[in-house]
DNA sequence: TCTACGGCAGAAAGCGCTTTCTATCGTCGC
DNA sequence: GCGACGATAGAAAGCGCTTTCTGCCGTAGA
């Protein structure tokens, strides 16, 4: 039925051991012979038996990227990025040839540790976790835990825009600084003149959504602006949308408001113009993240730039073992301010 | 070093095969057994071997699922979808719990063989393959004996949104209708008044391009109006921005652009904008997907909803095998035209 | 009481590959 | 011209699991 290692061993008149190194190139093997077996190999059409490589070889080429939502570009660039850095990391004959997988989580922590569990079970060669995690101390234990088997196993682990386990020295890190980000754009807003600022936040058990905040909370306090009023919701535009109606019903007289993330901040905006709002006029909108479409939206929008293509890229580097994971601890990327129409100084 | 099958069962004080067989439970072992292993298991933090289990049972949990593009919303929403119906589909005892991950092909042929070989190598248990395909006969060539070979050796194979490969049975197919879509979508702006249409196509050698500029040329050639520019680019807002300059010296009285999809019509509108034209006032402008994004631009996209989530839902259970293929050929998917405020009537 | 049978558990044979260890051959140095 | 060594190829022992084939034991039917 199916061709095997030996059908093509036999065709070629060699041993199966000889084709397996073929196969794997790390070991002398005359031309001559490699030839006639990769010519068998031709015309026998043969595919190689994956799990029972696996088996013997005690690994595997998968590469897992975990996800919190893969139908938001956020996730969806980072990913994209990396699964190109982890197939062009096949660069040489063979053995870089990895298969970069994304696991969508939904942001949910036990789908998290399926998907942890089920690439645990295929011996992944690599884990990309991207996105801020739950900080459900249960969870980041469970999670932790997981991870740190797998690292001795072999898997390498990366972190992409999740905070560092404390402790655990085999895990890469890439972190995003969204508290700087947070601190710089709302002191954009205060530069223009905003002191009574709204903020749609993302679900509070993020790291996200905290550290953005944080950084948000930070800047007031140093210009000594009270706080305005927080709504928390999920990273999408309904969320957004409801937002709006809330913090206005609190305080009316707010002259900015600033989203979790840009897809909010559309939702926001939508909201604000059923109201017969203008922005900038009446209100300043800023989200966070730049996404493609936010230089798209009327009025483009405010936002802070993260690197995400690039945070991409090197983590599937580090997660092929082609770029070592900075030493001496990761200093966090920072995001960059991209001031656009959405923000202006507030009226009157 | 790592616990394995015989571990647990030692603990158990049973056989190995009594331990696999507690874990996959197709076959009767008494209660208290069952209990004793599970927690031999549960101390011992077992976690099944996933390459030794598939090479003995010659199958495996994975589930891939092929898409041109991660980083767009379109690709993000049906994996999103699919991925969720496969995760719940490990609904009863065992058995079901299976691994949906996602690769991202780039729209390059040679990446979407690489993976198709690559699954085949993992004897994945399904393969579903969205949206449309290159029609390089060469490259449908290759893909459909790939296709057909991974279906013969028990993997399921699953199209959606992509045309079915004529006279493979195996293969489950959920198709757009791209045409009836791009028909409407140009009788709805035909209906309008508008006589002078651009178009900006997607890349040329797609299905789903060539499905979409067809439907609108039918429609044309139904009302008896003579077909106005087309450019061909990326499926991007690049794309978009760039065609305009092109379709306006091609026809500089022209009153309505179509794009082939939302993305590209953000950049047309963008291109537009910034020569000072209005929409809908100078020029009409409609799109195609119904992306989240579209209902928040300004204005409010004109476009073709597909059910995007649903046919993910859909495609997840066929490859599940939980849903069956409808039987005697599928009919396509139809898309709704969903009329905004960046379409309207052609001035005076 | 004896036989038949159903319900469970174990033994053991692989699944298809990798990899150590061993064997062979040709060639080089003296 | 002889022993040794480098370069290749083969034999065979697993990797950890599934599953068929047996076997045991207890109960039910006669």
């Amino acid at each position: 039925m199916t061709v095997t290692l030996s059908d093509v061993a036999a065709r070629a008149r060699v041993s199966p051991a000889t084709v397996s190194r073929v196969l794997n190139g790390n070991y002398p093997v005359a031309a001559s012979t490699r030839e006639r077996v990769l010519k068998a190999v031709e015309e026998l059409d043969y595919v190689l038996n994956g799990p029972a490589s696996s088996l013997a070889a005690a690994t595997s080429d998968l590469v897992g990227v975990l996800v919190n939502d893969i139908a938001d570009p956020f996730f969806g660039i980072m990913a994209s990025a990396a699964q190109s850095a982890i197939g062009e990391g096949a660069s040489g004959r063979a053995g870089g040839e990895k298969l970069a997988v994304v696991c969508n989580t939904g942001g949910s922590p036990e789908r998290e540790l399926t998907y942890l569990t089920l690439l645990q079970r295929q011996r992944a060669a690599a884990v990309i976790l991207m996105g801020g995690s739950l900080e459900d101390p249960a969870h980041l234990a469970a999670t932790a835990a997981k991870l740190s088997r797998m690292a001795e196993a072999g898997t390498r682990v990366v972190l992409c825009g999740r905070p560092p386990v404390p402790g655990d020295a085999h895990t890469a890190a890439l972190v995003f600084d969204n508290r700087a980000g947070g601190r710089r754009l709302t002191r954009h807003l205060l530069g223009l003149g905003h002191t009574r600022i709204g903020y749609v936040a993302g679900p509070a058990d993020r790291t996200t959504t905290r550290h953005r905040l944080e950084g948000h909370r930070e800047a007031l306090a140093a210009a000594g602006v009270a706080e305005g009023p927080t709504v928390h919701g999920l990273y999408d535009r309904a969320s957004g949308h409801a937002a709006v109606a809330e913090l206005l019903a609190r305080d009316p007289g707010l002259t900015a408001i600033v989203a979790a993330n840009d897809t909010v901040a559309l939702g926001v905006c939508a909201a604000l113009r059923e109201r017969g709002l203008s922005i900038p006029g009446d209100l300043s909108v800023a989200g966070f993240d730049d996404l493609p479409f936010s230089v798209d939206a009327v009025p483009a929008l405010t936002t802070v730039r993260l690197p995400l293509h690039d945070s991409g890229v090197r983590a599937g580097r580090l997660a092929m073992g082609t770029e070592e994971a900075p030493a001496g601890g990761t200093e966090p990327v920072p995001g960059e301010l991209v001031v656009r129409d959405s923000t202006a100084a507030p009226r009157g």
